[in-house]
DNA sequence: GACCAGGCACATC
DNA sequence: GATGTGCATGGT
């Protein structure tokens, strides 16, 4: 998966199944759509059809093209300029566009540019929330904090560890909310059984 | 046919 | 500042 590609997914997955986001990707992908220069040339109208099966399409293209028109006024669509940028700075500037929030923005610094940024998704605060470490509707950076002040920083050690949340998660918390006796409940042995 | 899925911005109080 | 709501397709 190209630096685009990653960037394009981490709005494109926003409340949807990565499934989904996969068609769309596709549909891009044969279009030879999925680069900074044919994406900012391309229709609103468009972009919408490609990106359908996704969900939430016309909200999604107006995010896309809000972040088209950041890569251009920031860097000049030039993703290796975006690439010198400290973590810090881009993360801000990553956060000031319209369409970009916490989870989307981290999920492009760890994938599309190997920073080591933790990621909190659904699955992370739903987990993390139901062994009672902190309320589900805590502060995004409190989930945050409760990794990276505790695992080294590591981009493919942060990698690793959200993989395994997210395949607990779907392993055994499917429903919502989750059954009682919830294998979730031995989470940390899961956890360091299956790190590597 | 109902329910849910790796968010986010905006309106309203 | 907290809470509620709209956005939409595809799989189970």
């Amino acid at each position: 998966m190209s630096r685009f590609e990653m960037m394009v997914g981490a709005i494109l997955t926003q409340n949807t199944a990565w499934a989904n986001v996969e068609k769309a990707i596709s549909n891009l992908k044969s279009a030879r759509l999925l680069s900074p220069g044919a994406m900012a040339k391309l229709g609103r109208k468009r972009l919408a059809k490609f990106i359908r099966p996704a969900g939430y399409y016309n909200i999604k293209t107006k995010r896309l093209k809000n972040f088209i028109f950041f890569l251009f006024s920031e860097y000049g669509l030039n993703l290796d300029k975006m690439r010198g940028e400290p973590t810090a700075v881009l993360r801000k500037k990553l956060l000031g566009v319209n369409g970009v929030g916490p989870e989307t923005c981290d999920s492009i610094l760890l994938y599309a540019f190997d920073r080591p940024v933790f990621v909190i998704d659904a699955y992370t605060k739903r987990i993390i929330s139901r062994h009672g470490i902190l309320g589900q509707s805590s502060p995004y950076e409190d989930f945050q904090g409760l990794f990276m002040d505790n695992l080294a920083h590591d981009s493919a050690i942060f990698n690793e560890y959200h993989a395994l949340i997210v395949k607990l998660a779907k392993d055994f918390c499917r429903t919502k909310p989750c059954c009682d006796g919830c294998p979730l409940d031995d989470s940390k042995n899961y956890l360091a059984n299956n790190i590597s």
